[in-house]
DNA sequence: ATATATGCAAACGCTTTGCATAGAG
DNA sequence: CTCTATGCAAAGCGTTTGCATATAT
């Protein structure tokens, strides 16, 4: 190596302390901010790429066509909250007998699976109650 | 109305002879162009959201950021195959009972969902295979 | 006349890349 | 000296919009 990568560092270090979260390229960078990191939007992009290559993080492509980066960690989907737009981690409601029996029948292959449920949270939830 | 619709009237009946794809705006395009319908892009882009909005087809998104449109039947979740980049539509198979148990675990509510599973399609699992 | 459909071209939003600079080994 | 990280600015790419024109009612 030539130079020590701050960057990469310092995502790494902001998203495991709220890895609750599926953060935007432009969360990150103001998540950097926050931690007075001032980085260029493409040294985020590079960065967050690179992250996700070497496998530490996963990217994601939302509807609305934004790319979104979490930790990666034990398998869960995603409910994308219509009210609050934050995407959500839940648990895996696939149910893997079906998964299989489907590939089984169809004789297809399947590598992954990507689900965002579309609700509202159940902190809206409540908030709307109240 | 004070003129008629062709595009859109050209989409709808494209799509119904071949509703087992899912259509990016150039498939649309050249498909009609196939049957002599020259529309410009913002044409297409024009009516495919304007069904969509009336609730004839379906749009979504994939990793791949770009739109897709599909005809509004049954539901059903889709394969998206790595190696010939059709999205083939699947019947569902998340665990109704689960999704339920969840809603009401977490006190959120799930209006719908999109489950795309990435991997292999069955023809190209043979193509490999043969 | 009025309202909608269409084409053309440009604006947009987000992502991605080229190039020059800087700093660690 | 070489190799990588970073910033800056520009290019890309698909989507979306503004505006003028055409056409059916």
């Amino acid at each position: 190596m030539a130079r020590t990568p701050i960057v990469s560092t310092a995502l790494l270090s902001l998203m495991r302390e709220r890895h609750h979260h599926a953060w935007t390229l432009e969360d990150l960078q103001a998540g950097l901010a926050g931690r007075d990191v001032a980085a260029d939007f493409s040294s985020v992009f590079r960065a967050a790429e690179k992250l996700a290559a070497a496998g530490d993080i996963r990217k994601l492509t939302l509807e609305d066509g934004r790319a979104r980066f979490e930790l990666r960690d034990a398998h869960h989907d995603h409910l994308h909250c219509l009210r609050c737009d934050e995407l959500i981690p839940v648990p895996c409601v696939i149910d893997q007998a079906a998964s299989a029996a489907f590939e089984a029948e169809s004789g297809s292959r399947v590598a992954e699976h990507s689900l965002v449920l579309t609700g509202t949270c159940a902190t809206c939830q409540d908030n709307n109650a109240s």
